[in-house]
DNA sequence: CTTGTGACTTGCAATTTACAAGTCATAGGT
DNA sequence: ACCTATGACTTGTAAATTGCAAGTCACAAG
């Protein structure tokens, strides 16, 4: 993706081309609590469905938020890790996290763990 | 907008529920950046479509992220005007701006008026 | 052989988005 | 009076996306 195929050269129009759905970010959400298998994440209580997920994860795949690596040769299986990219963005996970926490009294909090994630490598 | 009404209790899914679409984010740049009638929005370099902004300022307003003000009365016409609720979100652009900048070379810098942005009041 | 598992894919209805034109309440000018 | 212009939407419609449910595939196990 080159800078000529982005609506503009803002920095926030360029991420929400990327992330700007109602699931990419859940689906990070996810890969920083540790999931990595399609049904890990199918299991999440947001309930997203069998598509969305693959087109999603696929997206993610091609914009080097996520990597595949096999687990399992037969059948051939799949599991996804943050890249360091992905993983750059978990500060907005952050934001959002204490924007929510903030204004709507009951959302959860999440745990210490969650906050201070550093990614591997 | 209650407990019930979300798909789950955590902070990020919730948080999207209300920004997690491509447009949403782009009204609160503009937001921030000064931008207050409906044709400023309009003139953005996204592009973006009367109808697309007359449903998101709507509900932008609705999830209490901007107020409209008079501003004029013979034809009435409103402006949009960011609450405190809507301003934090500002951390959240900041965390994409600087993401953005850096796995995206040729994404415009913010200025700093945006970055330090402090909500009037 | 049958059944089960996990990772998708497919079919289709409903919803949303993008594009373009239209409408409305004015104000201004002739 | 008429016409034109302005700004803020609204409407019609084709295209795209999402959500629901079922299906398919490559295995493994019994």
């Amino acid at each position: 993706m080159t800078m000529g195929e982005h609506r503009s050269g803002c920095p926030i129009a360029t991420t929400l081309e990327i992330v700007g759905d109602k699931w990419t970010l859940v689906i990070l959400r996810d890969l920083v609590n540790g999931k990595r298998r399609y049904s890990e994440f199918l299991s999440s209580p947001e309930r997203i469905t069998t598509n969305i997920l693959a087109d999603r994860l696929g997206k993610m795949e091609q914009a080097g938020l996520v990597e595949r690596r096999l687990y399992q040769t037969r059948p051939r299986r799949f599991d996804y890790v943050l890249t360091r990219k992905g993983a750059g963005l978990h500060p907005l996970l952050v934001a959002m996290c204490e924007w929510a926490n903030t204004h709507y009294p009951g959302t959860w909090v999440a745990p210490e763990s969650f906050m201070d994630f550093k990614p591997a490598g």
